[in-house]
DNA sequence: TCACCAAAACTTGTATACAAAGATCGATTC
DNA sequence: GAATCGATCTTTGTATACAAGTTTTGGTGA
C-alpha cells in the first residue's frame, strides 16, 4: 500500500480535525476515485484506525457503509479489500451508468443557468488542458467533477445519489481493466458537445451523448474473458 | 411500537438460530416491507439487541446497513427511525423505480423459460384470489412476490439490486402517503398483463406497462402538500 | 394554567478487552 | 524439493464499560 494518503491524513489530524466515520468514508472514498487505493488494496481496521486516529469501532462502521456502496467487500473473518468487479459486474456497473447518466442529463437538459453552465465550462476547459500538458492525473480529477457537478446537480436527488455511487464505481473498474499500453481514457470534445445540448436544452440528444459517451469509454477496457488476458508467450519470450 | 414481530424473533431465536447482523437487516427489511414497522418507527440499539439476543456492536452494524439503504434514518445521538420520506422524495422514489424496473422488465422480456413463467403467473393468480376475498395483507405479499422475482431474476444483476432497494422504498412510502378511506391500492390486470408482454418478448411494451403501473400506483397515493392535507374542517366539525 | 428550568432517565458515541477465525512461517517428512 | 502439519501472529467478531448527548419528567414561579 502506498503511503501518500496515508500522509495525507496524518497532516489533516495534526490540524485539530474531528474525524469521525463520514470523515473517513469521504476519504476513502475519494482515494479510490482518484485511484490512490488500487482494487484488492487491503484496508485493515487497526491500521486505519491508526492512521485516523480513531478506534476500530469508528473504523467498523465506515466500512460497513463503503461495503454496502459496494466500494470495499468484506468476508466473515477476512480484512477488507477495495472492491475488484467481475469483468460480468463491470459490464453491468457500465449499463446501469448509461440508464441512469442518460436520465440525469435529460432531466438537467434546459434547466441549468447560466452560472451553472459557466462551472461546467470550466471544468471542460480545464481538462483540455490538463489533457494537452500530459497531466493525466489532473485530467481524471476534472473529468470526474464534470459528472459528479452533473450528479449533484439532478434534479431527481434519488437518482443523483445513484449516480454518484456509479461513477465511484467506474472509478475502480477503470483502474482494474484499464488496458496495459493505453496512456488515457481521455474522448476528446465528449464533455464539450454534452454541456453545449445541455445549454440549448436537447433532453433526449443529451441522453444518447452521454450513453455513447459511456460506451465508448467501456470499449476502451480490456473486459475479454482472464484466460486470453494473460498471454504467456509474450510474457516468457521477452524475458527470455 | 406492536409486539407481533418481536415475538415472531423470540420464537426464532428459542429455535437456537444463529443471529448476525445480516439476519437482523433482513428481519427488520422484511417487516417495513411488510408493514408492520410504520415510517417513523423508533429503533433504539438496547431494545433490539434485547429482541435479537445479541449486543448493541451487532444491532449497530446492522443499523448502519440499513441506514444506507435508506430504511432508516439515523442522526447523530439520535434513535433511529424507520425512514418517513418527503413528498418531493417520494416522487423522485417513483420515478427512479420507473426508470430501473422499466429498464430490468425491457430486459427480461422474451427471457423467461417455461418454470419461470409459470412461478410469475402462480403469484399473479394468488394475488387476484387474494384480493377477491379481500385479505389485503396477502395481496400485498403476493404483489411484492412478483417485483422481487423481476429483481432478482434481472440479467442486470447491479440494476435488479438497485430495484430490490426501489421496491421496499416504495413500500414505506406507500404505508406513508396511502389515502385515508382507500382500502386497497390494486389495479386490476396490471400485472397479468406484464406477465403476458413477457412471455411475448415484446420488451419495450412492458417497459411502457410497468411504468404505467407504478404512474397509477403513485396517482392512488396522497402526495399533496401537507398544509392542505389536514383538513381541520373536517376533523373538528365531525367531532363537535 | 402555562412557561420555564433542573434533574433523572434514556440513548448513542467511543474505546477496549477477550474470543475466535484466518493467514503466515518454519520445521518435518516423504 | 514439495507438500503437510502445527505454532504463532494477525485480524475480525462480540460484549461491555464509560462518556457525552438528548429526551422526559417533575417541580417551581409567575
Amino acid at each position: 500500500m502506498s503511503n501518500t494518503w496515508q500522509d495525507e491524513v496524518l497532516a489533516d489530524v495534526k490540524a485539530g480535525a474531528r474525524i469521525n466515520d463520514r470523515h473517513i468514508v469521504d476519504r476513502i472514498r475519494q482515494a479510490v476515485l482518484m485511484q490512490r487505493l488500487p482494487p484488492g488494496t487491503r484496508l485493515p481496521e487497526v491500521t486505519l484506525g491508526e492512521i485516523f486516529g480513531v478506534s476500530r469501532s469508528v473504523v467498523r462502521k465506515a466500512l460497513t457503509r463503503l461495503a454496502s456502496d459496494h466500494v470495499i467487500t468484506q468476508q466473515p473473518n477476512q480484512v477488507a479489500r477495495v472492491s475488484a468487479p467481475s469483468v460480468e459486474e463491470t459490464r453491468e456497473i457500465f449499463a446501469a451508468r448509461r440508464l441512469i447518466e442518460g436520465e440525469v442529463v435529460a432531466l438537467l437538459a434546459g434547466h441549468l443557468d447560466r452560472e451553472q453552465c459557466r462551472i461546467l465550462a470550466s471544468y471542460v476547459e480545464a481538462e483540455q488542458q490538463a489533457h494537452q500538458r500530459g497531466d493525466e492525473g489532473q485530467r481524471i480529477e476534472h473529468s470526474l467533477a464534470i459528472h459528479h457537478y452533473l450528479a449533484d446537480h439532478s434534479p431527481n436527488r434519488t437518482l443523483g445519489v445513484m449516480l454518484s455511487d456509479l461513477i465511484l464505481r467506474t472509478s475502480i473498474v477503470i483502474a482494474l481493466y484499464k488496458r496495459a499500453g493505453m496512456a488515457s481514457c481521455y474522448l476528446e470534445n465528449d464533455h464539450a458537445e454534452l454541456l453545449s445540448l445541455l445549454e440549448r436544452g436537447e433532453g433526449e440528444a443529451a441522453r444518447r451523448r452521454v450513453q455513447a459517451h459511456l460506451t465508448a469509454l467501456e470499449e476502451l477496457l480490456d473486459l475479454r474473458p482472464q484466460d486470453t488476458r494473460i498471454d504467456l508467450a509474450a510474457i516468457f519470450g521477452e524475458a527470455g
